[in-house]
DNA sequence: CATGAATGAGAATTCATTCAT
DNA sequence: CATGAATGAATTCTCATTCAT
């Protein structure tokens, strides 16, 4: 996450058009599934005829690495702010798992795209271009652990496998949530985030 | 899971024809993802005719909703009796995510295929086909939790909610093995076991 | 009409398949339609594997034309004994118009086959190979007009220019038929030979 | 008939292109017949790739009914002008046939391709799209007879079952017409005409 | 800037036919 | 004789992209 802005050189009408366009694709794709999602439908969605994207748009594919990418940054903005106010690792690691769910929470359409364009989308030779991003998260994660670890606040565990764990824990916390209809996602927030704590604290606190 | 044979009334070489086309859309699908695996891309892995396909099978949908079947009997086959091996329920509950990531482990291509499928194939109504195998699972989970509360083996919990967490988290954690080329899977169950034990364990044993 | 029977060289099994075949395409036509009546429609409908209408047949053409070759055979059988029977020229014209639209009412699969294929059918060309056919019907009319004008039953009309419209107007009235669902085929028959004789007879008798 | 016009809405060039299809289409369905008449076939005979008709019509099955619909309605529009101008039931009945034929004999493919359509397209579920188009039509005859018996014009006749006859005639002859290479459809009618007048006028005027 | 129009590539599927068994 | 299996050609349709206006 932190990926920079490339708004650089672009007019403001410009800006608010591909901002347009994006929120359409975003609707589109968490409807209708990315594979789906053609060019015509977020044209329809956007009130916009298909060639306007082309031209905002290098192609399709920037316009949905420029969705995920955007809602990278956003999310990952919200959660800063709440892991850096928290004084304790403990405190972190709540903040960061209880506002990365809460802001998806907030965003379903924005998550749902996001999630269905990051499994499915695959560069001309077969690669998934966000495969890297959760790499970063895990470190980030890794060194509240470590300093947890170090403070004694938490049990000794090894900081990147469970910071990994972790991280995929709520990830499939989020999946739950984005399929089923009738997922309480708070609650089940509440439920992981105890779990999370009894597997880290010491054992005779 | 569970679900019943459908080969009644198929000759031996029709089987043979029929395992040879779900092996080549399974490896065609973890290849090259849902999305582009097109039933050219799926007969030329097989080393067939496009209309080979047609001809044994009903269409596209048939196709891919045997081979997620298929991958689903076996693997909770597998399973199954690994669980049910168990006596005390930690030992079912270990049992169940280890024989699962174990089992997936060792079959990546179907897994990543039968995940890849199952996250994107909507019938033409917009609905998902396989949108409430993961519901039996986590029922199946929740009825040892709930035996293990109350034989006084775990702490008191609410036993769905737990299942659903730990399943999910186990989703979460192949999703990490799925797309990382450098996870280490086996350690990683470790972790993840050694994590729900302490989570589910009573605090002063 | 009369055309002669292809019958020789082949073995009484042979025949029976055949007319099977035969009378199962003619069912498949009547229900859906020469666009839709596949070799595997027709296949279904008579209990048969596909492959074996090509070993009986040397293709789908010459399936079709067998069809429609037989059943105006037939037609022209039961017509030909009833015009035959008549002494005037006005009972050998009602004899013919009511023998043949009796005939096909009685065999309304046989007629709705017949009717699609033979306005349907092309040879690779493009010519439509049963096009002359209803020529010889209006020959063989013709005469009849012809003697009733000599022998002053009729009043004096063309007899070739009459016999083509009384022939069409019999097919005009079976296209009736064929179609609706609420029409009187009988009742309309009687209007029409009732019009056909006024049209024909002099006017001061 | 009497269909209304779908053009609101549409550019010019784009009417222009939906025309040149449809002409397009009428020609190839009128020489190649309705079931080799594809879209490729079409396209050729456009001048025009195949995706130009896709993008200019919803499906193959709308431009089919599209052709329909405008020779039905332009073929009624010729007509009703010529049979409200006769003052007789007489006039209006051979008005009626004459101009119809007329019309048709002066737009052969057009009658061709329409005939062809109207008799072979089918909807999904094995209906026939323009199965009711010709009861209208017996209707609108009917009154004409019906009004001819009153005033004593005619003879008396059933007006429904008469305006049948006389329609399927005139389809009959147009059959005729449409096959043989040699059939002449003015002087054909002229036979139709007189054939009518002597099957409806009054025995002793 | 915006867009209607056009297009070629590729999708799934159907079909008549051939062939080894 | 009969047939299951296979296939290549053809069908309709969708889609991302380009281009002139």
């Amino acid at each position: 996450m932190g990926t920079e802005n490339e708004s650089r050189g672009r007019t403001f009408i410009e800006q608010a058009r591909r901002a347009q366009i994006i929120a359409a694709a975003t609707d589109t794709v968490a409807e209708i599934g990315y594979a789906n999602a053609s060019l015509s439908q977020i044209a329809a969605r956007a009130k916009v005829s298909k060639s306007v994207i082309s031209y905002h748009f290098e192609g399709k594919d920037e316009l949905l690495k420029e969705l995920v990418t955007q809602f990278f940054t956003d999310t990952w903005a919200y959660m800063e702010e709440r892991i850096l106010a928290e004084p304790t690792a403990t405190g972190q690691v709540r903040a960061w798992v209880g506002s990365q769910l809460a802001y998806f929470g907030a965003h379903r359409n924005g998550f749902l795209a996001m999630a269905d364009i990051v499994s499915n989308h695959r560069e001309p030779d077969g690669s998934r271009p966000f495969a890297e991003a959760s790499r970063e998260e895990v470190d980030g994660m890794a060194e509240i652990i470590k300093a947890g670890v170090e403070s004694g606040e938490f049990r000794v565990v090894d900081p990147h496998s469970v910071a990994s764990i972790i991280i995929l824990c709520a990830e499939g916390l989020l999946g739950g949530w984005a399929w089923g209809e009738s997922f309480d996602l708070d609650a089940q927030t509440e439920v992981l985030l105890d779990f999370i704590d009894h597997a880290l604290r010491k054992e005779h606190p």
